[in-house]
RNA sequence: UGGGCUAUCGCCAAGCGGUAAGGCACAGGACUUUGACUCCUGCAUUUCGCUGGUUCGAAUCCAGCUAGCCCAG
């Protein structure tokens, strides 16, 4: 019998370097691939970073697969990731919202391009080192489960695949801890084996992903106006894509006490401050939904929801107020509900779903 | 140039004769495949507007000066 094919997008770390040998046990015939999305102009920069998408993964990448005795290529998506994920991010911030670059990657570029590139080479499934597995439900769909560690989950940024990509979807990595993963690594003498976790937004490597947004834009982000919750000029701020919903730190404003961005204003290129605890609030909306281990709810519907990466989950009722829109109202307050961010619904260890926060 | 008040870290602000709280801001670190949040550490030891004086000892008392504010002119 055949062996099923399987394409293994590569970072160059320890988690896709791993999740290439365990396919192999499992009787994969294992391709690895490492896609190009982008370059900085300054690689050594991006070397110390290792990004998740960094150039200089190929290096690591090639050397893991030729030690594993796989063939292994380079695919260029930089097209597909500039107009998907880059011009998004971009466009977010300048409305005022704030984006989850990742969260675009992996359903446009990670899995819609690379998966199409893959299945017209021949294979039958595209794999990655995330830390989440994939069941196919009673109910005939398929579903994000949580990793088998609550240390390490990325079933967050991964709430928007669609059920055609699941389906083709392996996810080795994600029933195994960090732990037993860097042991395999270590097992297999992967030179990758102590290579630190990928963060930050891997085409910022300095972080100031304010400068960046100019950079790239081409655009001149005006200064504005700090104002107080009842309108009061309160001081200047450097331009509304340096602020999120939430954050204290870095506002160059001193009150007295801490304070905190309570919402952006676009239209008028104004900054609004407020006490800290004006940033809790029970309900959200969302759109651009995708459902997984549900086709959609009727009515209301209970999920455990996380309205951020970091955050640890919070119960909440959701029903449905539109055709491509659900309000979520939580037990309890929670803190910072931003818009750009994702709202994603978990039914036990399942992801029923998401959205968009508005 | 009559009277009153105030001058302490970039900002706000404790201190009231016994040898400079705290918050904000800022810097560094931890955490983190987004932005944030959170946590840890640092941050006035020839220094409390300036100059003198009293005192064993003053940011704290006294005098003068300077600056700002307020009330009358």
């Amino acid at each position: 019998m055949e062996k099923k094919k399987v394409v293994i997008g590569m970072s160059g770390g320890v988690d896709s370097s791993v999740a290439a040998w365990l396919l192999q046990e499992q009787g994969y015939e294992v391709w690895g691939v490492t896609m190009q999305i982008w370059q900085d102009e300054n690689p050594e920069q991006m070397e110390e970073n290792g990004g998740c998408c960094g150039l200089s993964a190929v290096d690591d990448a090639r050397r893991v697969a030729s030690s594993l005795g796989i063939p292994y290529y380079v695919m260029n998506f930089k097209q597909d990731f500039r107009e998907k994920v880059i011009d998004y991010f971009m466009d977010e911030y300048l409305h005022g919202r704030t984006p989850n670059p990742c969260i675009a990657c992996n359903r446009y570029v990670k899995w819609e391009s690379l998966l199409k590139r893959s299945l017209e080479i021949g294979a039958d499934y595209i794999a990655t080192g995330h830390y989440a597995q994939i069941e196919q439900l009673s109910n005939g769909r398929y579903a994000l489960k949580k990793s088998a560690t609550a240390a390490k989950d990325q079933t967050y940024a991964l709430y928007n695949l669609t059920q055609e990509q699941l389906s083709h979807t392996l996810m080795p990595v994600g029933a195994y801890t960090k732990e037993e993963i860097r042991g395999f690594a270590e097992k297999l003498d992967l030179q990758v084996a102590n290579k630190p976790d990928s963060q930050e937004i891997c085409f910022v490597p300095d972080k100031d992903y304010a400068r960046f947004i100019e950079e790239n834009a081409h655009v001149k982000i005006p200064e504005g106006n700090f104002v107080w919750k009842d309108g009061t000029v309160v001081g200047k701020h450097r331009g509304i894509t340096h602020y999120t919903i939430g954050q204290r730190k870095g506002l160059g404003i001193a009150l007295g006490r801490p304070v905190v961005v309570s919402r952006i204003r676009p239209e008028t290129n104004e900054v609004v401050l407020g006490e800290t605890t004006d940033v809790f609030c029970q309900t959200l909306k969302a759109n651009r939904l995708n459902w997984m281990a549900v086709p959609g709810i009727e009515g209301e519907a209970r999920f455990m929801a996380k309205i951020r990466y970091n955050h640890g989950g919070a119960m909440c009722t959701v029903r449905m107020v539109a055709e491509d829109e659900v309000e979520c109202m939580f037990d309890e307050p929670v803190r910072a509900v931003t818009p750009g961010q994702a709202v994603v619904f978990y039914d036990g260890e399942y992801v029923a779903g998401g959205g968009t926060i508005l």
